[in-house]
DNA sequence: CCTAATAATAGTAATCGTTATTAAATTATA
DNA sequence: TATAATTTAATAACGATTACTATTATTAGG
């Protein structure tokens, strides 16, 4: 119902998480952007990740350690873990859509879909 | 270091998670209990959680809603998640190690490992 | 270009799930 | 049984997130 207007502070959070690869939780959007507009308050940025994950404009991440980070590349793709340094990294993989079938074949249930984290250790870690 | 001691109330959670197909949260975990024990702790919950958990004794289970939920079943299997109900639920299905594989081919760290949550409707959702 | 309507903000308080603290109770050991 | 060590219940504290509210920013219409 409510018409969505412009806001400075939505749009440089956006164009943050657009151009970096850190997958950053909210209070390191906080920190970035308050660079910015150094009176942002924590709230505005938690209201605007959530309305921009709930526009399908970025992604929530949900690691494993509880922690949530986002990403700013909204196409569906797979996430690395390090369990070394904590790094998220996005993965270039093709679909592996047909574990769907697998999981379906002993369930009465209908399955839709998966979420897949892939864990190890990341590039920079393997190297020292 | 420290010698581990048997606790009655530790025995019950262990006792309640290797009987229930609910995959409870930790305050489900804790409305159980105290039907046996009145005035457990939630904090003697959580802690006997997290040390079971630590202890590979019992799973702990990242929905990706943000909750956290126990499976009393050690063995790795997979999860499925009602997007209907919210119920979690076991998988029998055999394993998918070589999305691993997949994942390794363009990816210059090492993978390790995988965590899958599958999601859709359960066989109770689906009969409505 | 003003003005009114309304959405978004900053600042702050409140909430939720979880962990830390501590004196008392329980369990293991000698 | 006496002693040492671990676990507990109760409560306080914590960190991440959300709710509230008065003020500010954005937008649409005259």
């Amino acid at each position: 119902m409510s018409v969505t207007k412009y806001s400075r502070q939505r749009e440089a959070i956006k164009e943050y998480l657009a151009h970096t690869k850190e997958h950053p939780t909210a209070d390191m959007v906080y920190m970035q952007i308050r660079k910015i507009y150094p009176n942002i308050s924590l709230g505005t940025v938690y209201r605007n990740l959530n309305f921009l994950a709930d526009k399908g404009e970025v992604q929530k991440i949900d690691c494993q350690d509880g922690s949530i980070r986002f990403d700013g590349k909204a196409e569906p793709h797979y996430h690395f873990l390090c369990k070394n340094c904590g790094c998220v990294k996005d993965l270039e993989m093709e679909s592996i859509d047909h574990i769907n079938e697998i999981a379906n074949a002993n369930f009465s249930g209908k399955i839709e879909g998966h979420i897949t984290y892939f864990y190890g250790k990341c590039p920079e870690c393997c190297e020292d």
